[in-house]
DNA sequence: TGATATGTTATCTT
DNA sequence: CAAGATAACATATC
């Protein structure tokens, strides 16, 4: 759900609310979520926000960050003088703001808030040493599908498995930040079935490919990511994906480029997997 | 009431 | 043994 261009949309959010602030304290309502000393970002000042594929760094001036991973359901939400006139929360977060699915809440100075809501508890934040970050599970991650993926690491990527396509476009150590929604998108604008062994594709099929996960991951970075189960930005509002999706949670739906069949699911690896029968082929 | 959803990791199976 | 499939995690929602 968060994929990249979520969590890409949480940086940004991030780093503008953040901005200028330093932390007064932290209040840890949930020890298996919020791990390390939060004692070591007394006074600390924000820095940079980053992110790798689908986990975010904040940075601060004293040589540590917050290392955080929101999996299905954790919000960074922030109130405060960076946003002076805020809109109005999603429905999502109403429940949340000091209510019981807030897990940390980090007060900072001139007045500014950041809570850390999580529904499902999947997520987690921890305390590292700003050096040492890279050495984090971050270090497991493939390329960056908008950065370091040449058409070259690509196909060595693709050519080496015998598994479905999707599932290899989906694994964080072979290309990082693509989850189940780009997935699915990416291979309908290509064309191609998910069921696929990723080795099978021609040099042709690679390059569509290649082009469309960079198309739809830009578009998801457009529409401000999607909010299917709980994302929101760190101003409280919804993105807009979910309602611009190609294929994805469009079971029974016409197919929309050859409007002659219907999208059908199946489970690939235990996940919901879609595509149109008639015009993505085996 | 219980099946279902997603990301990741641990564990089971082939 | 390794690749691949599935269960587990926690909870709200349909």
């Amino acid at each position: 759900m968060p994929e990249l261009p979520e969590v890409e949309n949480i940086r940004i959010g991030l780093e503008k609310y953040l901005k200028g602030h330093s932390i007064k304290s932290v209040e840890v309502l949930n020890r298996r979520i919020f791990q390390g000393d939060e004692k070591k970002l007394i006074d600390a000042k924000f820095e940079s926000a980053e992110r790798f594929g689908k986990m975010i760094a904040i940075n601060f001036n004293n040589g540590f960050s917050l290392l955080a991973h929101v999996k299905l359901t954790g919000q960074f939400i922030y109130r405060g003088p960076n946003l002076p006139n805020p809109p109005e929360l999603s429905v999502k977060v109403t429940d949340g703001l000091g209510g019981k699915h807030t897990h940390v809440v980090f007060h900072l100075n001139r007045g500014g808030v950041l809570y850390y809501n999580d529904i499902r508890k999947f997520g987690w934040i921890k305390v590292v040493e700003t050096k040492k970050l890279k050495n984090e599970a971050v270090s497991k991650l493939g390329p960056e599908p908008l950065k370091d993926l040449t058409l070259n690491l690509f196909t060595k990527t693709l050519s080496s498995s015998k598994r479905a396509v999707k599932v290899i476009l989906m694994d964080q150590s072979k290309i990082s930040g693509i989850g189940n929604i780009y997935a699915n998108d990416a291979l309908w604008l290509s064309q191609i079935a998910p069921t696929r062994s990723s080795q099978s594709l021609s040099e042709k099929e690679i390059k569509t490919l290649y082009k469309a996960i960079k198309k739809v991951l830009r578009e998801g970075l457009k529409q401000g990511g999607a909010s299917e189960l709980a994302f929101v930005t760190p101003d409280g509002t919804e993105g807009k994906y979910q309602d611009h999706t190609l294929v994805y949670g469009r079971e029974g739906e016409l197919c929309k480029r050859c409007k002659k069949a219907k999208i059908k699911k199946i489970f690939l690896s235990g996940r919901g997997t879609y595509f149109c029968p008639n015009c993505q082929y085996d």
